[in-house]
DNA sequence: CTGAAAGCGCTTACAG
DNA sequence: CTGAAAGCGCTTACAG
């Protein structure tokens, strides 16, 4: 292993001193042909400034990602985002899982805060009092993300909006009967928001009585909340699943029933992953903008720690797509 | 914000020098009554040394993990299980993403060495003289994943006995005539190990003429390596594909041909992703274990950074997962 | 078993 | 425009 060459090897090198490699790198003040001196050497070295060696920097250009898990296919498109962001704008980023695990999630934010990090995007577990506490006490700037956040600053998905559309899409079929499969209101963003939007708009249409259940997210509740609905009402024609994964539960519960899609029964779902396009037929559904809520969030924070106003709460839009699993109206 | 409480501040209020607290944290010796002292005053505080201020620790206790992108159900897994593993044995691991870009890898390879990391898990792009020279040079573990690496260390999926395994299960359904939807053999483990697996299987079975068509993972690759082998065998009596996703474009183009799965052609992916049982029929495929991957993998560099000896090669096993896409011979 | 001192690789006033 | 000095929050020999 070769020595490790360091700021001062290169000011050494360079015939300066190191605040003046130092400066090189954090755009202060060097004289044109000192920065060519200092450059030539630095490239002839391939050398890079330890990131976490600059204890006493006012800024680390660090910024710390708090995510609930390294699982999912929106976080992974959250912290791709986010990491693209930063990473061209010179931050360095650091993501960290809770793990679905609240205490974790604390431990994180104030690790990450003890760590002098420049600002940090949590993409939230669920907000807590002692979350918010150690937001508040951490003094750095904290964008949370997908996640109503009251007390400060966030970045949300439009799931009223996104609930309304698909409401008033399945309402002007004019289906007399229609089933919602919803989520627990302890998930505020889809079990209160979103249900909120598709009622709305369901009843924009004239649709006023929905046959609702309740499912978990995954696909043997989504199966499970079909074989409930259709039980107490057998004429149903259409269900409205909150999340993709459910409807594709329903859909094997409509196959073994014998019940077509969308002939019989229309299907509709949330998310627009890759998958729903795989089904026969393609799911009728809305796609959040994952992307732009991570991109959003990387921008909204360097606002923050450039001493720009941003707006407390700002909504990311969604796309509609429209399979062939809800009816036409003849 | 509150001042930052550091070792020094817990020193001064335990009465006691920093070395002390230094050694409290890092296993030295401490006398029972002293250490006592300490826990006191760093309960009360919430006190946690910061990592990244150990600039001249022996070891940093800091684990980079580079991955191709952080967009992927394999990376998903892979980083969540190897996040885990680390965390529980008190490691912070810095998670870099390559963004599919060769140079940006290579960036991240040496910017890891230059924190200081104790080891490197590197789940590779691909691998490149200059990747194993800046592996090389950087002096420091790296073990790396899911690639053969003749240099170093690897953990690999069995790709070869995977495809054996296929082969056979296909093999032994005496059908006469089969199609291969394969990948690239720039892709080492799944173009040609994968391959060669499934060529060996179906052989052993006695069927030695495979119809072959490329695809590139893609849903659509698969759709049209479908039309491709169909055109020019139209009595294929079953495809076996590289991937799961390619399947599912299989699945589409015999849809749309009006042939029935797995009646007139029986399908087969390697994959395993929960998506997979949402088809209808649900696709007979393979399941690789990318937790094990990840965890054997730190805990392969684990071993190599506490001296211990390591196989330079270690393979992770698989699992079948029979659905109806396969053709049960009568 | 413990603490003062030196050092890790940087940055930041400050004097020149 | 530049460099010497002090400092960031830790760890590590070393002396006691």
């Amino acid at each position: 292993m070769e020595k490790k060459v360091t700021m001062a090897d290169i000011a050494r090198l360079s015939g300066v001193g190191k605040s003046t490699v130092s400066r090189y790198f954090n755009g202060g003040y060097v004289k044109e042909e000192t920065r060519k001196r200092i450059q030539k050497v630095i490239e002839d070295y391939d050398y890079e400034p330890n990131t976490f060696a600059r204890l006493n920097a006012k800024e680390s250009n660090v910024i710390g990602v708090v995510v609930p898990t390294l699982n999912s296919k929106i976080t992974g498109r959250v912290i791709t985002s986010i990491d693209r962001y930063l990473r061209e704008r010179g931050y360095t980023t650091i993501i960290k899982s809770s793990d679905h695990d609240v205490s974790l999630e604390l431990q994180n934010l104030k690790r990450l805060a003890r760590l002098n990090v420049d600002g940090i995007i949590l993409s939230a577990l669920s907000v807590t009092s002692e979350q918010e506490a150690a937001v508040k006490e951490a003094g750095i700037p904290v964008v949370v993300l997908a996640q109503n956040y009251p007390s400060g600053i966030c970045v949300l998905d439009d799931d009223y909006g996104a609930g309304y559309a698909m409401g008033t899409y399945i309402g002007k079929r004019k289906f007399q009967k229609v089933g919602y499969v919803g989520i627990s209101q302890r998930d505020e963003a889809v079990g209160i928001v979103r249900k909120k939007g598709v009622m709305e708009g369901v009843a924009a249409e004239g649709i006023h009585q929905v046959y609702i259940a309740l499912g978990d997210y995954s696909f043997e509740s989504g199966y499970e909340a079909a074989k409930e609905l259709l039980d107490k009402e057998k004429k149903l024609e259409a269900i409205i699943c909150a999340t993709d994964r459910m409807a594709f539960g329903v859909y094997k519960y409509l196959g073994e029933m014998g019940l077509r899609i969308p002939e019989d029964v229309s299907v509709s779902g949330f998310g627009g992953y890759d998958e729903s396009e795989l089904l026969n037929p393609a799911l009728t559904t809305l796609k959040f903008d994952s992307y732009r809520v991570g991109a959003l969030g990387a921008e909204t924070l360097l606002k923050i720690i450039s001493g720009e106003k941003v707006s407390t709460k700002q909504m990311v839009g969604f796309e509609f797509i429209e399979g062939g699993s809800v009816r036409k109206t003849e």
